[in-house]
DNA sequence: AAAGACACCTGTCCGC
DNA sequence: TGCGGACAGGTGTCTT
């Protein structure tokens, strides 16, 4: 479900319920995610979360006492609820606050992750090593020409490469390289700095854009408070196989790559 | 170091 | 209607 749009869009939507509030319980229905969840999680409990950030999809709830990581995978999703509201399939955890609110975890397919920390999350092993975030200075067309010389992967597999630049997943690289014109099966290390300078501010601006629509939402994608996102009304490329391109007549094609699909259209985007 | 395949898991949709 | 197979918004890990 969620690129970084949508996570932001989470981020933004929790925040408001939960920071400088004190958890009262953290329950868990279902600890096998990704990775187990850890029995050190109910640390939080009894702590103020200070700060509700993000560091490319991850959501962090920071206390003094430790961090809690949450990834929300393909299918995961955060609400806010009234603390006693029904409990549904795949509500695999309640972080429940003394406001007499809770914040849910959904996640059908379990690809998602909820993890604790006690040192600086940021050096934690599954984010110390991750790209700069799109949105940021550092991420600009001198980085991503330098960090693509050489390389012969494609274009669109490489922007998708959280250590190359976080946030951008299958359908925001579908849309910023139809924005920027670039075939998505042009090998990364053949691609000009100028070229680099036009997918970048793309990139940001798709991001920018989905980030104030809410996010998208294809199938169930909700925002925390659980409207859906509408970004999806203006996506050009992804999902549109065989359909009319909106900017030539020829047809979006649909190919593999990395195991992902792709949309394009081989006339727009060279 | 880089690239590709595979893994995790459930739900939905499509063709027969 | 049922069943098998492909596919879905992610990403760490293992193998070449």
């Amino acid at each position: 479900m969620p690129e970084l749009p949508e996570v932001e869009t989470t981020r933004r939507g929790i925040r408001p319920y939960i920071e400088q509030q004190r958890v009262t319980k953290v329950v868990v229905r279902q600890p096998q995610l990704r990775w187990p969840i850890p029995d050190a999680i109910h640390d939080l409990e009894q702590q103020v979360i200070n700060l509700v950030t993000r560091r490319g999809k991850y959501i962090l709830l920071e206390s003094s006492r430790g961090t809690a990581i949450l990834h929300l995978g393909m299918s995961g999703s955060l609400r806010v609820l009234e603390k006693d509201y029904p409990v549904e399939k795949h509500d695999h955890v309640d972080i429940v606050i003394d406001n007499g609110k809770l914040i849910r975890l959904r996640d059908p397919r379990r690809f998602g992750a909820l993890l604790w920390t006690t040192k600086n999350p940021l050096k934690h092993k599954l984010i110390r090593s991750l790209g700069p975030e799109p949105l940021g200075d550092a991420f600009n067309a001198s980085y991503l020409y330098a960090a693509s010389r050489g390389r012969g992967v494609s274009i669109k597999q490489f922007i998708m490469n959280g250590h190359i630049v976080v946030g951008v997943g299958n359908i925001y690289a579908c849309e910023s390289l139809f924005m920027a014109g670039i075939s998505p099966r042009r090998a990364a290390g053949n691609v000009s700095k100028a070229r680099y300078q036009i997918l970048v501010n793309a990139i940001k601006e798709v991001l920018k854009k989905a980030i104030e629509q809410g996010g998208t939402t294809l199938k169930d994608f909700t925002q925390a408070g659980g409207n859906p996102g509408y970004f999806q009304q203006q996506l050009f490329a992804y999902g549109r196989a065989g359909e009319t391109c909106l900017q030539c007549d020829s047809r979006i094609k649909q190919i593999r790559q990395g195991q992902r699909s792709t949309f394009y259209c081989s006339r727009c985007q060279k």
